[in-house]
DNA sequence: GTGCGGCTTCCCTTAACTGGAAGGTCAAGA
DNA sequence: TCTTGACCTTCCAGTTAAGGGAAGCCGCAC
C-alpha cells in the first residue's frame, strides 16, 4: 500500500504519516523503488494514532498507548491510569477557558461599543480599574 | 529601568520581555551600556500586553490592541468586535473540549482498570467498536 | 519520448516563547 | 588592585505537531 491509499485509508495527510514514520510511531517497509509499503498492521497502527490524536492525546501519550495496546501483558488499569490523567488535563483547561471567558465576558459587556473612543476593555487592559469590575466598589 | 526590574514590575520573564523587543511590540531605549532602559510608558504597555495575553488574546491580537489602545480616535466597537471574535473562539474551544472530555470520560468509565489486559478503551481507539459504545446495538 | 501524477528527501515556517552558552559590565569586598 | 558574583548582552537551538514548497526520481499512458 503506498502512501496516498494508506492516507485514504486513515484520513490522515500523506504529510503527517512520513511525519509519524520519521518520530518512528510506525515503521513501514520500502519497496525497491523506494516508495513506503504500508502493511495492514501499520494502517492499524496510523488508524490508532490518529483516533488517539482526536481525542486530544500528545504524540508522546500515543506512542504510551501504543505499547500498551501492543503488549499482551498489559494492564488496563495502565491504560485508565493514562487516559484519566488526560481527563483532568482537559479538565484544567475547560475551566481555566470558561474563568477566562468570564472575565473577558464581562469587559464586552460594559463596553458601548459605539464610535466613541472610551473603552473598558482596553482600560481593564491598561490596568485602570475604574468604577464596574466589582459592584462593592460603586456602592 | 533595567530588564530585571521591569520584569518586576510587569511579573513577564526577562526572556518574553527580550523577545517582545525583538517582535517589536515594545522599543526600550539604550543605556551607554549597552543595557535596555525601559521607560514608564514600556512598562505600562508590556503590562497592558501580558494582561492581554492572560486574556488569551494572541500576539497579532495583542498589536492590534496596542495600534487601538494608542489611538486616540479608535471606536470602541473596533475593540469590542476584537475581544467579541475572540470570545467566539474561547467559546468554540471550550464546546470541543467538552465534547471530547465526554467522548473520553465513556472509555474510562467503561474500563475496569484491573491487572486483566481486556480494555475498552484500547478496543475503541483500535477501531473495535463492540458492545457498550451505543447501547442501541447492545438490545 | 514526453507529459503528468505520485513518490522521494530536504529545508523552512509556524506560536510564543524557553534554555543555555559565551562573553561584557558593574558594584562590593579582600 | 584583583576577584567574585550578579546582572546584562547576543546568538543559537529546541519545543509541538505538523504544513508548504522545491528539486528531483518513478511509472504509466499517449
Amino acid at each position: 500500500m503506498n502512501i496516498s491509499q494508506a492516507s485514504n485509508s486513515t484520513g490522515l495527510p500523506a504529510k503527517t504519516i512520513r511525519y509519524y514514520e520519521d518520530i518512528e510511531l510506525v515503521r513501514p517497509t520500502r519497496s525497491e523503488n523506494g516508495y513506503r509499503a504500508f502493511s495492514a498492521q501499520d494502517i492499524q497502527k496510523l488508524g490508532f494514532v490518529g483516533r488517539s490524536r482526536s481525542l486530544g492525546f500528545s504524540i508522546a501519550d500515543c506512542r504510551a498507548l501504543l505499547t500498551l495496546y501492543e503488549d499482551r501483558n498489559r494492564a488496563s488499569a495502565d491504560v485508565k491510569k493514562l487516559a484519566e490523567n488526560h481527563l483532568e488535563q482537559i479538565d484544567r483547561k475547560v475551566r481555566e477557558l470558561q474563568s477566562l471567558r468570564e472575565a473577558l465576558g464581562q469587559l464586552v459587556e460594559h463596553c458601548h461599543g459605539d464610535a466613541r473612543p472610551n473603552c473598558p476593555i482596553l482600560d481593564d487592559l491598561a490596568n485602570v480599574p475604574d468604577t464596574y469590575p466589582d459592584e462593592e466598589a460603586a456602592a
